[in-house]
DNA sequence: ATTCTGAGCCAC
DNA sequence: AAACGTGGCTCAGAAT
């Protein structure tokens, strides 16, 4: 009380007096009074439980002050510091603790008669859960170091280290060439949790998994797509088993990182300790399946989807991923370069012309909206809300000639920093190509995502599904193969189509008209041949800006913000949707009806309820705001209540088309690989949501081209009425292609010493060209 | 020095 | 009054 009192004295008087006082506490202050004191600063969360666990920590004798520090004052740092020691001591006793409770039905597998034992085991099951302990995720790098089965009719868990070091251990070939049989065994079905990962791995060194029965990761995925969300306070991507476990199981689980820290090889943790984590892994993954096929049994339209697509799907992926992609660095390192020489005149010119109206002692960064929107407001003289390109800036590119460059140079700057530049680091040390990851479960609606592996620090992950068609000729197909992309026409108005069964849609469908199209020349008043395609066969504007309008429009998009799109007055853009959809009375009522279902049952249904969309927001109840309130500040919560609720009824729709468009995708993938199994040279290259990439042999035929026509129309089929459709083209550089009928009948291919060579020669032009400018879309 | 978050922007 | 669904990556700036 004294010392605030005295705080507010002269400084060199309160500076005196605080040193003196702190000199007096440091002597008499009890243990007790400098925890009241600590404990009461303004401490960060974790800091505050951190040191709570050293207090407890010190009071049970865990942990004690370190004697050479004993008379000083007890401070808040060497609280701190203490929690390191007694954190190590602590996961020790748990080490130790996990040892001496080993379960007695957990074996350790490192002598020959043990594993001839086991193998016989092996045969008698039906179905057992595998995983594999590895050196890393480097699926094509990275090598198994171990393998751990459950065994479930004899209630046996197995851990077979293969490469472990200082032990005694049996070779990861000698069990690999014994595991063979068992591996490739249709008849005994696998468990695994993140199946792509061990059937990779088991791969990589020459075993080829069959049998695959279940995946608890992608199940969990499909029994619930909102688990991530559902736990607060943690990251994202909590379907590991070790989060799974606690919650479904009631079983404590302990991460790698907690129990062996971060930097851990799993190949140096001694085998006892090794037996109990990897052991446990398949008793976990075991007994998370029984819960799972449990639950699923009670839906069997899901569970029949989740074994009949998504689980061949899994072998896909693992094909797709390891096929990888190749680039070319040539054109990449000359492109780039041409990329840096603009960007570098841009900046110089920007900064030239803002520099003037920059505050702030550090150089102007055109990279950073918060020192960018200051300083560009000032110069243009025009008060800028934000730095978004599309809505802020783009209007003002043409008054002004600083905004049009710097357009110009976040353009280049994005597309040099994310892909021109970024992805020829990302090859793989091993295969020598590029392999993105493609995750089947990685949205809620059952659309594939794309990007790194979750535990991936290589950097050599990259999302495979946004590449920018300037990036796309990088990517270019092996020597004597081509790409042969092809897409879902109108995919998802398609399926609305089929779910609304729409006439006027069904028949634009069955007459071979196309609804943008259709829509395009509703709209401008102008012939529909005009606005279909410009007369070099690329797609008009007004076509393109109906495409946006539908989809936005499938979205939930308002009247005024479709307004905005279209460059009209709201009341115009009303009376657009109006024609449009008052044509299509079946349509809105499908759409309503949607609305009216998920309020109802707090979800929506894909085609053959095949997957749910679990949207609880659209159960809430609306909270009432009086007219003329809606900027009250006391209603903030309300509006954010009720827009959480329009977004939930936005998303049923939604949610419906394009989880059924994504499990025509995967069907269709299913089969697609099934076809190139047998064709030999041929692999499924890329999946992008809408469309599928084919790597083939230059020389496929005509007839092979139709079998691709033909997977894709047939394969998942919109009911007997709707048809689907597809365009085919062939490419040596992705997004640079032409029509199959150009490929194999145009006339720059058609020649007298032979079609097929010719055409080989085509492609080798082609490749050779590296001209692609592809500027802009 | 590393990790997290938001803004912004790429894809369908 | 607000106002478009599903993702992943990069950069800047802040937090730890």
């Amino acid at each position: 009380m004294e010392i605030r009192l005295n705080l507010n004295a002269a400084p060199e008087t309160s500076d005196r007096l605080k040193k003196a006082a702190a000199k007096k506490t440091a002597a008499t202050e009890s243990l007790d009074d400098a925890w009241i004191r600590i404990l009461a600063m303004n401490n960060s969360s974790p800091d505050q439980t951190r040191l709570i666990e050293v207090k407890n920590g010190m009071s049970a004798g865990l942990i004690g002050r370190d004697p050479a520090a004993a008379s000083k004052r007890f401070s808040k740092a060497e609280a701190l510091r203490l929690y390191k020691g007694l954190a190590e001591s602590q996961r020790e006793g748990k080490l130790a603790d996990l040892v001496k409770n080993t379960p007695a039905n957990y074996h350790l597998i490192t002598t020959e008669r043990q594993f001839g034992e086991l193998l016989a085991e092996l045969k008698n099951e039906s179905i057992v859960a595998v995983d594999t302990e590895t050196t890393g995720v480097d699926v094509y790098t990275d090598v198994i170091v171990g393998i751990s089965f459950s065994l479930p009719t004899i209630d046996k868990h197995v851990y077979i280290p293969v490469a472990h070091e200082n032990c005694e251990q049996l070779s990861r070939e000698y069990v690999l060439e014994g595991l063979r049989p068992i591996l490739t065994d249709e008849g005994i079905g696998k468990v695994f949790h993140n199946a792509v990962f061990d059937i990779a791995m088991f791969r990589r060194h020459g075993s080829d998994l069959k049998g695959l029965a279940w995946d608890t990761q992608t199940a969990m995925h499909l029994l619930n797509e909102n688990e991530a969300e559902q736990r607060e306070g943690q990251p994202k991507g909590n379907y590991k088993l070790k989060y799974l476990a606690p919650k479904y199981l009631g079983v404590e689980g302990d991460t790698f990182d907690q129990l062996f820290g971060k930097n851990a090889q799993f190949k140096e943790v001694p085998l006892d300790l090794a037996l109990v984590y990897a052991a446990k892994d398949t008793e976990l993954t075991w007994r998370l399946y029984q819960f799972q096929i449990h639950h699923m049994r009670k839906t069997p339209t899901i569970l029949e989807y989740y074994q009949s697509v998504e689980i061949p799907l899994l072998y896909v992926i693992v094909d797709m991923e390891a096929n990888g992609y190749v680039l070319d660095l040539d054109f990449a390192k000359e492109y780039g370069e041409r990329l840096h020489k603009r960007a570098n005149e841009l900046q110089a010119e920007i900064i030239k012309e803002l520099a003037p109206f920059h505050e702030g002692s550090e150089p102007l960064n055109l990279n950073s909206p918060p020192q960018m929107r200051p300083a560009l407001s000032v110069a243009i003289g025009v008060e800028l809300a934000n730095m978004d390109a599309k809505k802020t800036l783009k209007p003002l590119e043409g008054k002004y000639e600083v905004v049009a460059k710097l357009l110009e140079y976040k353009k280049i700057t994005k597309l040099s920093g994310t892909y021109i530049d970024a992805l020829p680091q990302k090859q793989n040390p091993t295969t020598k190509r590029w392999h993105s990851r493609y995750n089947p479960m990685g949205t809620v609606t059952g659309r594939f995502s794309s990007g790194k592996d979750e535990d991936d620090t290589s950097g050599q992950g990259f999302n495979a599904q946004n590449q920018p068609g300037e990036a796309r000729p990088m990517f270019v197909a092996p020597p004597r193969k081509v790409l042969v992309g092809a897409d879902f026409k109108a995919q998802e108005i398609r399926c609305v189509a089929y779910l609304s069964q729409e006439p006027v849609l069904i028949d634009a469908f069955l007459e071979g008209r196309d609804p943008y199209a259709s829509m395009a020349a509703t709209f401008y008043k102008r012939p529909y041949e005009e606005v279909y395609k410009n007369s070099d066969g690329s797609d008009t504007k007004e076509r393109k800006q109906m495409k946006v309008v539908w989809l936005a429009t499938l979205y939930g998009m308002s009247d005024f913000s479709l307004a905005d799109m279209l460059g009209v007055k709201k009341p115009e853009a009303t009376q657009f949707k109006k024609d449009i959809f008052g044509s299509m009375p079946k349509l809105s009522a499908w759409l309503a009806e949607n609305e009216k279902f998920v309020q109802k049952h707090g979800y929506v249904w894909a085609d053959k309820q095949a997957r749910k969309r679990r949207i609880p927001d659209a159960q809430l109840k609306r909270k009432q705001i009086p007219y003329g309130k809606w900027n009250d500040p006391k209603y903030v919560e309300s509006r954010k209540h009720n827009s959480k609720i329009n977004r939930a009824l936005r998303q049923a729709t939604n949610a419906r088309v394009q989880g059924s468009s994504s499990i025509q995708t995967k069907v269709t993938m299913v089969k697609a690989a099934e076809y190139c199994a047998k064709k030999p040279g041929w692999a499924l290259w890329g999946s992008i949501h809408d469309e599928l990439v084919f790597e083939v042999p230059a020389d496929f035929t005509k007839e092979e081209a139709n079998d691709i026509r033909d997977i894709m129309v047939n394969s998942y089929r919109w009911g007997d009425v709707v048809p689907n459709g597809t365009d085919v083209e062939v490419m040596r550089r992705w997004g640079e292609g032409m029509s199959t009928e150009e490929f194999f009948d145009g006339p720059s291919v058609i020649s007298k010493t032979g079609e097929y060579e010719k055409r080989v020669r085509f492609v080798e032009a082609n490749w050779q060209r590296g001209t692609i400018g592809n500027e802009g879309n």
